[in-house]
DNA sequence: CTGAAAGCGCTTACAG
DNA sequence: CTGAAAGCGCTTACAG
């Protein structure tokens, strides 16, 4: 591996001067420049990021810590852990992949090695235990979430609420008055995880406004039950005319039990979700439902840690909660009804 | 941040006393060991990891590089890259995630700079243009996953060929002969995903000794004609008693489909399947399966891995590829029937 | 058993 | 505009 120093022996200068125009941190002449770019070209060289990292203090690296709680579902976390890795790869940064059990321990350990330059924190609940362990770390960080209380650490999630509300709105303004709710289930509400209550509570406030009934059926917690807890909810579902769903599961598993009940979508029953884009691309899952958008949220989130990472030390900065607006896609899912009879208008 | 120097001089030794009791390499006294630590403790030093590489030319982190084709489920890729962190973790490593589109540059890029002591290359394809840049980097690599030709590169995956012939002598043993096998989509299989064709070709190699009819069913390429091309499918079976599935989403949509068409599992007809196990259980899929051994993929992964990391520069090692032995999970989607017949026995 | 010194490969004031 | 020197925080032969 050629060093630094064989560039500038090569190209016939001091090794400053190679590392000016690494850095591009000074001017150097276009002949000179020209001689090292040569070196470098000829000999292969590549800045050592070891090296790098310890004169400069920085690593240019950023580390997830994902935590899986094994109440998630789990393969919904992929397309947010790839695209941050695409943002941070925009900005010139690699990403380290804490999924340890141990997510305190990651968070110390890292950070006291000076393993990295910052870090985002995946699947955030209320009163997070990785919070304390950030805060004492001094690191930069941006939590992907919004737990109640961020403690004064930068947050970019998507608008659950205002997700919540427009998809009731969307039922309302097609005539339904009645709704089922097919909700995460206790132990999520129970985890602390904030988007579950934030959608739960400003669907029920909105649909409360409207003059709606809304009628929540918690998912079970354990997988094995959830078909038998959705044909359930199906058969049981009254004057219902319609769906409003928000749980990976259900939303994967609720074509099956309406197949099964001999409901058709949206003749019998409309239906609308908010779960995961990939997911629900993938295994075209036929309901209209709000975006999960993995991408912009990543790219919020980098956006974020990179304006604390690169601040000056004197800097005050305020503390950035961002939540992202929700767009809709419609599948065609949502039928109009008369709102007084409940029935498909013919 | 205390250094190595701060403990010294608060235990009254050298530097290199202190990195002794750090590296433990050397013995130190119990004694002078005792006021380390406890120097250590008070200051709350931790080793400063870049500084530690840069000195030792080792980074104790680990690459790996996922592939997100488009055509994959990538979903399923996350309980494989989970895994990997957790074993390099248990070995004292870190996981860099390299997940840019530019795969061949993503490596050339960490391997140049020094970013880390080895590669895990998943979702590995034949002609693997990620193979010859690993080859020139001269890292230390292993591939989960098993092309025609690894190019001496250690791979590790799940044995594909016996998963399938598995599954057919499980079919045949209950007596099914004509049996609906709804594999990938011809694009994977023109993609050249290695488990794809050894699932295939096995699959039909064992039927055929069998004397088994196979019908393939190509999944088509775009989500979204799923749905239509499983209701074909299950409606054109034919005598078909049984369905063989290999293909993530397949596997997904079947219940609906099977639903749709009024037919009952295993009453009407039988299934079995290789899938995401993650996935099966968080769905609840009801078919009897192979497992997708993630985690001891991973292991054996990383165990290979870290053969080459530490193996000595003049210890000339074989190449190791190894295939896990498929494990089967009796899910009672498989029902005895009268080959002669095809009937369900009653 | 412990320490002084050199070195890992960079960057960055500071002179010139 | 370029270079010599010091320094980033460790580890590791090599003496003693």
């Amino acid at each position: 591996m050629a060093t630094i120093g064989d560039v500038a022996r090569e190209a016939g200068v001091s090794r400053s001067t190679v590392s000016s125009v690494l850095t591009g941190r000074k001017f150097v002449t276009p002949e000179t420049r020209e001689r090292i770019e040569q070196a470098i070209e000829k000999l292969h060289f590549t800045v050592n990021s070891g090296a790098r990292a310890l004169a400069t203090s920085r690593t240019m690296v950023i580390g997830v810590v994902v935590q899986l709680h094994g109440l998630e579902f789990s393969p919904a976390l992929a397309p947010f852990v790839f695209a941050l890795a695409d943002a941070a790869r925009d900005a010139g940064y690699d990403v380290l992949m804490l999924s340890e059990a141990d997510a305190v321990g990651a968070i110390r350990r890292v950070t006291r090695t000076r393993r990295v330059d910052g870090m985002v924190l995946l699947n955030i609940v209320d009163d997070d235990p990785r919070l304390p362990a950030l805060e004492a770390s001094g690191v930069p960080a941006v939590l992907l979430g919004m737990p109640r209380d961020s403690r004064g650490v930068d947050a970019v999630d998507l608008d659950f609420a205002a997700a919540a509300r427009r998809l009731v709105q969307l039922l309302h303004a097609h005539g339904h008055r009645d709704v089922l709710f097919l909700r995460w289930s206790p132990a999520m509400f129970a985890a602390g995880h904030s988007f579950v209550h934030r959608f739960n509570d400003a669907a029920l406030a909105q649909a409360a406004e409207l003059g709606m009934r809304v009628t929540p059926v918690d998912c079970p917690d354990a997988a094995e039950d959830l078909p038998g807890a959705l044909a359930d909810a199906v058969r049981d579902r009254g004057d219902a005319t319609a769906v409003l769903v928000h749980d990976e599961a259900a939303a994967v598993l609720l074509p099956t039990a309406l197949h099964d009940a001999g409901l058709r979508v949206p003749d019998d029953l409309s239906v609308v979700s908010l779960h995961s884009s990939d997911l629900g691309r993938v295994l075209s899952l036929p309901y209209t439902s709000v975006e999960s958008e993995a991408v912009r949220i990543a790219q919020g989130a980098i956006a974020a840690l990179l304006r604390r990472m690169t601040a000056a030390p004197d800097d005050e900065l305020g503390v950035v909660l961002e939540l992202l607006p929700p767009r809709i896609t419609d599948r065609g899912s949502v039928r109009a009804v008369t709102p007084d009879r409940g029935a498909p208008v013919r």
